[in-house]
DNA sequence: GCTGGCACTCGAACGGACAGAGTGCCAGGC
DNA sequence: GCCTGGCACTCTGTCCGTTCGAGTGCCAGC
């Protein structure tokens, strides 16, 4: 374990370092933080910190900067989260509150998120699975033809082309619709399955197949997670780092094209409370000089999908983690007032 | 007028160039192209062409570089449109003919046109006001509150929340839904302001208001050409380009957030054929050392909406608009099928 | 266990020299 | 009149050596 003192060497080095980009020397950090010692007691502090791994030289002769494990330890001990001030808040909540649909709402958060870490935002839409159903349309577009609307309460919606597989009159139809819906309506999406399992049987031998059809279409549109879509924004952001990567940014910019890999690495973050991932505690390579500051956000107490940036490693983690638990929970008031 | 072969110099200037990403001088043009005369004269050739303002030179002592005027020069007299292979026809048709519904399309539609021209690809979605109304449909959602679904021939969906003036039953309601669906089916939006103009009069005089409420949202999302959404696609190849402009990336990333401007982008470019707008003929100053190459598409021989590339004004000119009509049709084609 | 001192290392910055590419111009040839 | 070869000039990029400063590790002393 390390002393208290080394601690707050550590501590000390991270802050700089996020402050002026420059690996940061023992004088140096004696003049700008009151540490009562010596810069050689800090080099001896600082010797110790790099047997340990917390720091690294980036060559012989130059200042030490935080590694991975030294931010680690940063976030876990010795930094807090950093409350917005309340100004701030109520600009939180006047920009989200004009939002005019589910899509403004997503736009905006990836703006605003963008916005007050200064880093990349991605925001994941309300996700199906957890939310339950508004309302279920259905359409006769020909007469063996519809078209499934599904319309969720975070005002989603998910629409399908349906071929059945014998024609399907329009008092069968309605019929349906008005079963389904009163089975479904308000129910979340996990108990559909079990809710419409005999609902075939209501109906005539002839119009089974086409209701089964129908049903299965609704069930693959419930479970289909991998459709979840999700927003980004500040890629502007990343240009501002180009200084400590210079060819990094590259990768970058292609995990932030690849859906798939973004909400990989929103899923693979704990299902509550805040998520830091740094470095190379991201599995995909192309990550790993960044660090993925995540939250749930959700319209009750319930989490409903996720939020979160992308930003260098040497990011400023107390004040972005206040900012997206900030956003998370306004999002979340709003969703739940719609 | 220029002579046959100061343009020939031009071309080959301008082929050279993006070729090699590098000023090009006397001697090196003469040896990768057989002009038939000497360095000297090509030397001669230059400094008229620089004169007129369609070559300069970064230093003094440097090769030359074409400038904007010269790219519009080359593009408009001396390249032709470079038509895609057959196989590359094919595979194009193959890749986008998989799309299982309009986000695919479009989400398939701009990896494929950056991959194609490894530039930024940008995709509209089909726009509103030239499609056809497929189906309206109402949903009572309270006693005094409606939900507008859309569904467009393209296969896109909008929907609007409705707050009634009183409230509406649901045989009002669903007699307004087919009186509705059987004035606008099928129509262009265009014609629908007109057919539903004398609707309220055959509704009870209690329901008049909300019939009316009803059909101005409908108008209302009509028209609402603001809400033309947009997908990009390919930020990452703006990275290959770090040569040419070094700190110019972050204003194209910022421009390529704000879909405003690039909507704003797509719209200025012409309705029909393609259009090409060369460094600072783009009226967005960030987008001053970027050419746009952009072409309208659409399911029948009119275009709904428009795509294109963003790149660097050194750009393969005649490939890029190979791929970027090629795309274009194919999209048109697959839409055409839906 | 902390401190001041000292020798050492290494990268960044500066500056001069040099090579290479490219130009403009001019006199001569077809 | 137009093209060509030759020549002097200019500029950039690069290489190399020097210097400077920041930072370190180690050690003896308090």
């Amino acid at each position: 374990m390390l002393s208290e003192r080394r601690l707050q060497v550590l501590r000390a080095i991270v802050q700089d370092y996020v402050g002026t980009e420059e690996p940061v020397g023992s004088k140096a950090l004696t003049e700008r933080h009151s540490l009562g010692v010596s810069p050689a007691t800090v080099r001896n502090d600082m010797a110790v910190l790099e047997d340990e791994g917390y720091i690294a030289q980036p060559h012989t002769s130059a200042g030490r900067i935080p590694t991975d494990r030294g931010y680690r330890l940063f976030v876990d001990k010795l930094a807090g989260v950093k409350p917005m001030s309340a100004p701030e808040r109520r600009a939180i909540q006047n920009f989200l509150e004009s939002s005019v649909d589910l899509d403004d709402v997503v736009g905006r958060t990836v703006r605003l998120l963008a916005q007050l870490t200064r880093q990349v935002a991605v925001v994941q839409y309300p996700s199906l699975t957890r939310s339950t159903v508004r309302h279920v349309e259905l359409l006769s577009l020909a007469p063996a033809r519809v078209m499934l609307v599904l319309i969720t309460d975070t005002g989603r919606v998910e629409q399908r082309m349906i071929d059945c597989p014998a024609p399907f009159g329009e008092s069968s139809l309605a019929d349906l619709r008005a079963r389904l819906n009163s089975k479904v309506a308000g129910r979340r999406f996990a108990d559909v399955p079990v809710l419409v399992e005999d609902l075939p049987e209501g109906f005539d031998l002839e119009d089974r197949g086409t209701v089964s059809t129908v049903l299965s279409t609704l069930l693959e549109t419930l479970v289909e997670e991998n459709e979840e879509r999700l927003m980004i924004g500040g890629t502007a952001n990343l240009t501002r780092f180009t200084h400590d990567f210079p060819l990094t940014i590259q990768p970058v910019l292609e995990a932030l094209e690849e859906q798939v890999v973004l909400l990989k690495l929103l899923g693979e973050a704990g299902d509550s409370g805040m998520t830091v991932r740094i470095g190379h505690e991201n599995a995909y390579e192309g990550l790993n000089s960044t660090s993925v500051v995540s939250v749930g956000y959700g319209s009750g107490n319930e989490a409903v999908a996720k939020l979160g940036v992308v930003g260098p490693t040497r990011m400023d983690y107390p004040g972005t983690m206040g900012a997206v638990r900030a956003v998370a929970r306004y999002v979340g008031q709003i969703l739940a007032e719609s």
